[in-house]
DNA sequence: TAGATTGTTAATCGATTAACAATC
DNA sequence: TAGATTGTTAATCGATTAACAATC
C-alpha cells in the first residue's frame, strides 16, 4: 500500500491542469471524453496526456474514452485536494491583497487560516474576511490550525527572515512570490512564481524572433 | 553571425536568475566571483552553472572564477535586457494592481505602456502613474508603442478573448496569470503563472511526505 | 611549481513522443 | 465484425551531473 511509484514533477503539474479543464468540461455537461479531446482542450498532445494518466492507473475505456466524473475524482485524490490544507499568508501589499482575495482557494482544497504582517500599521486591517496579523502571533496559528504551507508575498529583502520564521513554526512547503532565492532545509519545499524571470524569458524569445526575421530578410 | 545555437529553455530560465544573484552581489562591492559561489547563491549546483554559462561562451579565468560586471553584461545582452520592451496589461482586479506597481519592471528593461480593462468603470483610473484605459485603445497603443509582450490578468472567461485581441494587435508574447488554457498560433509565444497549479503541486508533496511518515511510523 | 577553478566531455537520468497491440 | 481509443512499449530527445584535462 501507499506505494512509492514515482509520479514525474512534469506530470504532476500537468494533472493540476487537467482537472481544471475537467471542471469546466463536466460544468458543460459532458460526461465523457476521449484523450484526444481533453488533451486539445489543455493544450498537450494527446500521447502525453495518457502517458500522464497511466501513472495514476488505468480507468479508460478502450473505445470509448474517460469518464469525466471519475478522472476527476481520481487526480483530486492523486494530488490531494480531497484532504483540506490550510495555508498561511506572509505580507499583505498589492500581491498579498490579490493572494488574499483569490477565489480559486476553497474550491481546491486550500483555506487561507491567517494573513500575517511586520508593519504595525496593516495590522488588524480586515481583507477578505480576515484580519491582518503581527509577526508574533504566526507561530501560534501555524500550530493550532495545523497549517503545512506558507505563502510569502514580502519585498526580497524580508523574504529570508519570513522563511526562517515559517519553517521554525512548523511549515513543511512555502511558495515564494518574492524575487529573493531562499536556502531552507531539505526537508522544506520550496516553488518560487518569479515575475521579472517570466518576463526575461519571453523577452529571450522576442529577441530570437527578431533575430530569425532578419536572418530571414 | 546571429548563430542558432539553440540555448535551453531551463538554461535561459536560470539566467534571468543568475542574473538578479550577479546584481545584489555587485552592489555588495563583490567584483569577483568563483562558479561554486555564485552557484550557491543561486541555489543551483556549480557544473550546472558553469554549463549554463558554457552557452553564453567563455569568460571565465581558470584558478580565479568570473568578474561579476562582465558575467552581468553577457547574460543581459544574450537575455536582451539591454534592448528595452513595452509591454502592456489588461485587467486591473487585485492583481493587476499589483503587477503595475511592481517596481522590477524598469530595472529590467521592461516599460509599462499601457493598463486596459473591459470594466468602463475602471477607465480613467491612476495607478502607478499611467491611466486605465478601454479595450478600444488596445490596438492603437500596441501599435504606436512597439508593444511585444501582453500581460493578462483578467478572470478566466475573459483570457481567451483578451489573447485574441492582443494577437491581432500585433503582439507576440503572452504572460498569462489568468487560470485559463489559450490557444494561439505557434508564433506567438505564452507563458503562464497559475496560483492554483502552484499550490497543488506543494499539497501534493505535502501528501506525500504524511504518506512516508506513515510508513515509516 | 602548487593550488585553484574553469570549460567540456561522457555518462546518467528523466521526460516526450510515435506507434501499436490490446480491447471495448 | 469494424471502428475507435486506451494503455504501454521502445525510441528519441533533452537536461543533469560527475569527473577531469586545460590553464590561470
Amino acid at each position: 500500500m501507499s506505494e512509492g511509484r514515482a509520479i514525474p514533477e512534469a506530470t504532476v503539474a500537468r494533472l493540476a491542469v487537467y482537472l481544471r479543464v475537467l471542471g469546466s468540461l463536466s460544468d458543460g455537461g459532458l460526461s465523457t471524453i476521449s484523450s484526444e479531446a481533453l488533451a486539445n482542450a489543455a493544450g498537450v498532445n494527446s500521447a502525453k496526456l495518457r502517458k500522464d494518466l497511466s501513472y495514476l492507473g488505468s480507468f479508460g475505456t478502450r473505445g470509448v474514452g474517460y469518464v469525466v466524473q471519475v478522472l476527476r475524482e481520481q487526480i483530486s485524490t492523486c494530488l490531494g485536494v480531497t484532504e483540506h490544507r490550510s495555508v498561511v499568508l506572509v505580507g499583505v501589499g498589492n500581491l498579498g491583497h490579490a493572494l488574499a482575495g483569490y477565489a480559486g482557494f476553497g474550491s481546491r482544497g486550500f483555506r487561507i487560516a491567517g494573513l500575517f504582517d511586520a508593519d504595525p500599521r496593516r495590522i488588524g486591517e480586515g481583507i477578505s474576511g480576515l484580519t491582518v496579523q503581527g509577526m508574533d502571533e504566526l507561530a501560534a496559528v501555524v500550530a493550532q490550525e495545523a497549517v503545512s504551507i506558507g505563502v510569502i508575498a514580502t519585498p526580497a529583502d524580508a523574504a529570508q527572515e519570513v522563511c526562517d520564521r515559517l519553517v521554525a513554526a512548523g511549515v513543511t512547503s512555502i511558495l515564494n512570490f518574492a524575487p529573493a532565492v531562499l536556502s531552507v532545509s531539505d526537508n522544506v519545499d520550496v516553488r518560487k512564481v518569479d515575475l521579472a524571470v517570466e518576463l526575461q524569458i519571453l523577452s529571450f524569445h522576442e529577441q530570437r524572433k527578431a533575430a530569425g526575421l532578419k536572418a530571414v530578410l
